[in-house]
DNA sequence: AAATTAATTAGACATTTGTCTAAATATTTA
DNA sequence: TAAATATTTAGACAAATGTCTAATTAATTT
């Protein structure tokens, strides 16, 4: 739980999510879309990585990365705790 | 979304929201369930009140801390649009 | 095989964060 | 009103974080 949430506690992450979610990418063109180093991104992406929030699949000298929504559905389930009644 | 992930990043202050579940606690009574310092506490319950994950409420010279259930609704929206199936 | 392209790793550095002790504020009790 | 209790604020400090440039690794093209 501690990987994941620290994994989401940074804007520019949960942006790469979000692309994601729209399309596979490679690293390429996801830092080409942030005014930022192509190796600061290179760290976010392997922090999502390391929380599962993301998967890489190598094709050539390409990487392309995927949103993996079953750590989505893990997440959701810690906060749906607070929803269930108390006496 | 910022100031909630970022109160939701720390494995103490999670342990609180769920203390909170349960009831409505002084943050006397919160600080006494850890083995860290008052102000470590107050501190942290001053973040979750930054990210209104909690309210307070003094009474006297207590001050009753409750969880605040809405902006958890908020934040599982978040985690809804990954769920939305894209093309 | 040399040059190019894609991506990661290493190391440095400023900023942010979590913790602590000491001091301050506010309320209640003796 | 002085002492005790509950909580927060202030300031210090070590550890973690996000960013950068330079160097490295891996794959493709000329």
């Amino acid at each position: 739980m501690n990987i994941l949430f620290k994994a989401l506690n940074d804007a520019t992450r949960r942006e790469i999510l979000e692309m994601l979610h729209e399309k596979d990418l490679t690293a390429g063109e996801i830092a080409d879309r942030f005014s930022m180093s192509f190796p600061s991104i290179s760290h976010h992406l392997d922090l999502l990585k390391q929380a599962k929030l993301v998967t890489a699949e190598k094709e050539g000298q390409y990487v392309y990365y995927s949103l993996n929504t079953t750590v989505v559905d893990e997440i959701m389930k810690w906060f749906l705790q607070f929803k269930i009644k108390k006496k």
